[in-house]
DNA sequence: TGTATTCCCTACTAAATCGATAGGGTTAAT
DNA sequence: ATTAACCCTATCGATTTAGTAGGGAATACA
């Protein structure tokens, strides 16, 4: 299941890249116009900015921004960010790997194998789609 | 994440299919050679057979089947019954859709858009995968 | 300089889920 | 009758998730 923390966060995202001006975009707009809990959506922004995909503006009319483009942020950023491994096990992931304690050999592995599939599918996904994309934007 | 029911049931799964007799295999013997904890394991593969997928036979030399042969087995089916929806969001599921709260619209949500293709993806792998190919058998 | 506004940060909590165990009931072979 | 196996429900501890609380720090602007 996708959190609700990567929802909001794309959402959030989303709404940012559409908003015409240069101006920083307030969370609390953020949260009234997308319905999410203001206070969640402020950890969330938060991550998103420690992690350089957003930046941020203190005191009357601060907000967040984007650092880059929407073309040039890809979805394999943000979900990595967000939800974390991409794979759905820690034997196939390729930021995050892990052996499993099971398992002798991963070659042999049956659920290695479907699991890396799976992976390279999303991933492909990912790696092809921007936040340009999303919000429809053709910056 | 793929949670250790799913795994550990794919792990069973294949471990049947490779298993040369047509005598069921017990529960006991799975858990030992896969390392699964053995009443962990009789429960995931009761849920099998509640589902179709297994069958079994109770007393003495009792155990699990397959219903039907690797090959007619699909990762989609498998997938559903362990795992549950394949989609990540309900608002993408085909088998367990649900509308989300917030999103007056689905077809303008962005997020919607991103998840209908990774769903698309993962459908495309679980369709074309059987037991046959997570256990090399030919059937 | 003062004040309102906005982000920044930590801690906390309720509920749900996950992984696993316990313990007995039922069926079938011998 | 005994034993081996599945069947079923309940329970439990740990972790994760979703969300809240509350105060601190920086900035605009009067």
């Amino acid at each position: 299941m996708l959190s609700k923390k990567t929802k909001y966060g794309l959402k959030a995202l989303t709404f940012i890249a559409r908003s015409e001006s240069d101006m920083p975009v307030q969370v609390s707009l953020i949260a009234k116009s997308e319905q999410i809990p203001p206070k969640f959506l402020e950890g969330i922004l938060l991550t998103l900015r420690k992690s350089g995909i957003l930046g941020s503006k203190k005191g009357k009319h601060g907000g967040y921004y984007l650092r880059h483009k929407p073309s040039e942020i890809k979805m394999t950023d943000v979900m990595r960010v967000l939800e974390g491994p991409i794979a759905m096990v820690p034997c196939v992931s390729l930021n995050y790997y892990e052996k499993c304690d099971d398992c002798p050999d991963e070659n042999l592995c049956s659920v290695h194998k479907l699991m890396v599939q799976v992976r390279d599918n999303t991933l492909k996904v990912f790696r092809n789609t921007t936040l340009a994309d999303l919000s429809n934007t053709n910056v």
